[in-house]
RNA sequence: UCCCCUGUAGCUCAGUUGGCUAGAGCGCCGGAUUGUGGUUCCGGAGGUCAGCAGUUCAAGCCUGCUCGGGGGAACCA
């Protein structure tokens, strides 16, 4: 094996977050957990690391690196549980011992339906389990998620944040129709307006009900062709045609296979796809899918579903113009059984070459009766939703005229050896009163020149620099300046001394923290 | 993983049909200002032209391969 070097490189994927984007991300997750808590989720955590097998339908040990997840291997041995919970033997008796397969969360809502479960499972063990008592359970969480693309477009990585919250144990789509209000209250909250994002829903039951009314029935051709669907955005009408025909040739030469529909259905599936097209009243979008859906039972219920939905919103006042009803939402996960829901961000900016891109999707969920059913066979429904921090920050990054930067302490200047233990006093009394205070310790080639140490406290974003040299010791003040003012200033002022005489004030010494508190604070 | 495009300073990019010592702006460092962030002026550092092999008297420029980046396809639980 050839030794590897050690030039300093982070991993493909993964990012560096600066004190300013940190910024970012705090606002964001600060205003969505406000929203979400006054709705009454609790705060949860849990762990990066997973079983594998808890997380989704990945087996250890299948290709699961190539679908999209990290895997480990756990440092020690452990017995393998049953579907019964108890520990598989061999021929002699001996538990089977294996050092178990971990995996990478690739989302939050997978871990909460383990954690549900967990919390359960001794209930399932006593044979004691049933729907009475699954409870409700109501939690928000934020933190890292990891996935293992195999090929990175832009503003995609391998680790992002999500920002997430979920009801488990309610079939009641009341809560499917809180969910999207949730999302509206905190875009808000976060800072985007209101005009510049829909919250766009559809109910897989509908669509899949159709679907089975014309003779699409198993599952792996209905995959087929919601995933053909999903990509409408992308490609367009013509091509979803296409590919549900016989397949067509992309711009880029490459083939791609069709699904070899009938003429008659794909026309069929078109026109329920485009039924809501230019129509933006939720109302007429139900009575024209009802009407089309007739008979099925499956597709029945949807449309009850989002009628109550449609209800409690027009009620609480949340009208066409912030969340539509979209037939042609699909949503990747397979796991969703119900309503959907995005967000689809209306602003677009320009890319390197000009040209004009949307922004598109910053948040998206729905409705997910099955997950807990794969952990522990007790079917309990829930719904949820997720926003992209790191999408979103992006986007307000880009909105925002003046880039959002992170404040910096008040900065203590260092002069003389003989006043260093000064500087550390004024410091502390400083941070008793609740400032942000770093005395300078840069000590190294010319760290100590004042230019330099200025410079340090303006990249930092420093409100204020406290100066205690000689001259203020024997006066007993120190000289305060305040950089904050300074760069106002400096647009107006080009003349060096007078540009300095403006923003430094003397304060007496035992003034100081009053002085500070008053103006900086 | 497949197809197309692309690679010049820390960043964004010029560099003629192959021809002397490869440039600019921004950033960085130093000075004007020995105690002052911005502005202004002066000076400076920084390049294996992604790497390797080939064609040629001569390669940043042409050819092949490798690696990296962008776009599209597939995948997206």
């Amino acid at each position: 094996m050839k030794k590897r070097g050690t030039i300093p490189r982070k991993i493909k994927g993964f990012r560096d977050i600066d004190a300013d984007l940190n910024e970012m991300r705090q606002r964001i997750i600060q205003a969505a957990a406000k929203v979400y808590r006054s709705y009454g989720f609790e705060h949860w955590d849990t762990p990066v690391l997973e079983y594998a097998d808890a997380l989704g339908k990945f087996m250890p040990d299948e290709e699961t690196v190539d679908q999209g997840v990290y895997n480990f291997k756990n440092p020690e041995e452990e017995p393998i549980l049953g579907e019964d919970g108890k520990e598989l033997r061999d021929a002699g008796a001996k538990a089977i011992m294996e050092h178990q397969a971990l995996a990478m969360r690739y989302d939050l809502t997978a871990p909460l339906a383990r954690v549900y479960a967990e919390r359960l499972w001794d209930d399932v063990k006593r044979g004691q389990i049933m729907e009475s008592n699954a409870r409700l359970f109501r939690r928000f969480q934020y933190g890292p998620v990891y996935r293992y693309e195999m090929k990175l477009a832009p503003g995609r990585f391998r680790e992002f944040w999500q920002i997430d919250f979920d009801s488990v144990g309610t079939k009641d789509v009341a809560a499917d129709a809180e969910a999207c209000m949730i999302l509206s209250d905190a875009l808000q909250a976060i800072g985007l307006d209101k005009s510049t994002f829909i919250v766009k829903v559809n109910n897989r039951k509908v669509l899949k009900g159709f679907l089975f009314s014309i003779g699409i029935d198993d599952d792996e051709k209905e995959g087929a062709v919601l995933r053909v669907i999903d990509k409408l955005d992308k490609i367009g009408w013509e091509n979803v045609e296409l590919e549900l025909a016989a397949g067509r040739t992309d711009t880029s030469g490459a083939a791609i296979a069709g699904l070899n529909l009938p003429a008659d259905l794909i026309g069929k599936i078109i026109s329920f796809l485009k039924i809501a097209t230019g129509i933006k009243g939720r109302k007429e979008v139900i009575e024209k899918l009802e009407k089309l859906v007739a008979g099925n039972e499956l597709a029945e219920e949807g449309i009850a579903e989002l009628k109550k939905m449609d209800a409690m919103w027009e009620a609480l006042g949340f009208d066409e113009s912030s969340i539509v009803f979209d037939p042609t939402l699909m949503r990747g996960m397979a796991y969703y059984t119900g309503p959907v829901f995005e967000v689809e961000s209306l602003l677009t900016f320009k890319d390197k070459r000009g040209k004009t891109r949307k922004v598109g999707s910053i948040c998206g969920g729905g409705r997910y009766d099955g997950l807990v059913k794969n952990l522990l066979g007790l079917r309990v429904p829930a719904t949820g939703a997720s926003i992209g921090v790191d999408r979103l920050a992006a986007l307000l990054q880009m909105a925002n005229d003046e880039k959002v930067k992170a404040e910096g302490p008040v900065f203590i200047a260092y002069f003389d050896d003989s006043l260093q233990t000064k500087y550390y006093e004024m410091a502390k009394e400083l941070r008793q009163a609740g400032m942000d205070v770093e005395v300078y310790c840069g000590y190294f080639k010319g760290f100590r020149k004042m230019k330099k140490q200025m410079s340090y406290a303006d990249k930092k974003n420093c409100p204020a620099v406290i100066l205690l040299g000689e001259d203020e010791a024997k006066k007993g003040v120190v000289t305060v300046k305040n950089l904050k003012l300074g760069k106002e200033l400096s647009k107006t002022i080009s003349d060096k001394k007078e540009w300095i005489a403006k923003v430094q004030k003397e304060i007496p010494m035992d003034g100081l923290v009053e002085y500070m508190k008053a103006n900086f604070a």
